[in-house]
DNA sequence: ATTATTGGTCAACATAACTGACATAAATTT
DNA sequence: AAATTTATGTCAGTTATGTTGACCAATAAT
């Protein structure tokens, strides 16, 4: 075998190691969200409004334009799903404090049991994951992911924030 | 503190853990297709176009049932899809040998020639991680979002199929 | 007082999914 | 040979989620 035949078989395994990441993650990503989209669609409600739902539940009190960072979606985008859900009394808002401009969104109980319900789901199959694979394995996966996230992404930011408490 | 007390706080830091791999995962995700996605744009083809052409490029000589069952999506919307990358001459297909109603897919040149701009866009992300992290981290990545994937889908057959080669 | 920020609104549009109904050709089963 | 199933296509209408662009109002910061 030539040595260039040696480097083309190296590239061309290393190239399928990293085709299977991007399949695993496709696969992963598309069960992950299904399961929550049904419980969702019964409701009348979508992946965005979970979303929505998610992010304030984790961090009560965030502003719309927190929460546009972190989704990356339009102002007009979120508006509607946020009307939405202000309608059918999943989310409440106050107004800033500081600045009397911001509305601070919070869950209602009604909200809550949603949100609850929905993470129950995702998190009973990270826990199932978990489990079966182990410590080092969670950790590398972490450590992984991480990786993966733009390195100026503001999300960065919120991954090391707490998380709201009793959720 | 009380025994119930331990419990609660042993369930609520179990918990941050999960919710941690949620947030991971939706960024991770999120940057991962975002890059993609904006090469796509400028060429008038989305997400979906992504996939297609990916999985073809994957598989040569693949059916569109086959598609179908990775994709989870309706024949109607695969074929609008579809469709457009027959007529921008993207793929191209053939009659299927054993059974003559099947479309046997393939890419042309011209959608080689995207699949490898695409999907190394796509590596470089997941070379970076992998070069950053390792070894071990990586295999626990892998294992992990394996068993996020459920269990009895048609995709873990998928991922098994050997990937062809000069990709 | 001026400018920047936070947030909202209206309108139009694009994409990618969906459901339902029906059609056709080929393969398989009875 | 006839009936059924399978692989695929197509037409029509709908929904969810995103986009641009234009513009407005309240508040905060300089």
């Amino acid at each position: 075998m030539k040595p260039s035949q040696h480097i083309q078989k190296g590239l061309f395994l290393r190239k399928q190691e990293l085709r299977k990441g991007i399949e695993l993650l496709f696969f992963a990503y598309r069960d992950f969200t299904n399961e929550a989209d049904e419980l969702l669609s019964e409701i009348g409600l979508g992946r965005a409004h979970h979303r929505v739902i998610y992010f304030v539940g984790r961090t009560p009190n965030m502003t719309v334009s927190q929460l546009l960072t972190i989704l990356k979606i339009t102002k007009q985008s979120l508006s509607r799903v946020l009307s939405h859900l202000l309608e059918e009394g999943y989310i409440e808002q106050t107004q800033g404090a500081r600045d009397k401009r911001q509305r601070l969104l919070s869950l209602t109980a009604k909200g809550e049991e949603l949100e609850t319900r929905l993470t129950d789901l995702q998190c009973r199959r990270f826990a199932k994951a978990y489990g079966e694979k182990g410590v080092e394995a969670v950790n590398g996966f972490q450590e992984i992911l991480a990786s993966l996230i733009n390195e100026d992404d503001d999300a960065r930011q919120m991954l090391q924030t707490p998380i709201a408490k009793g959720r």
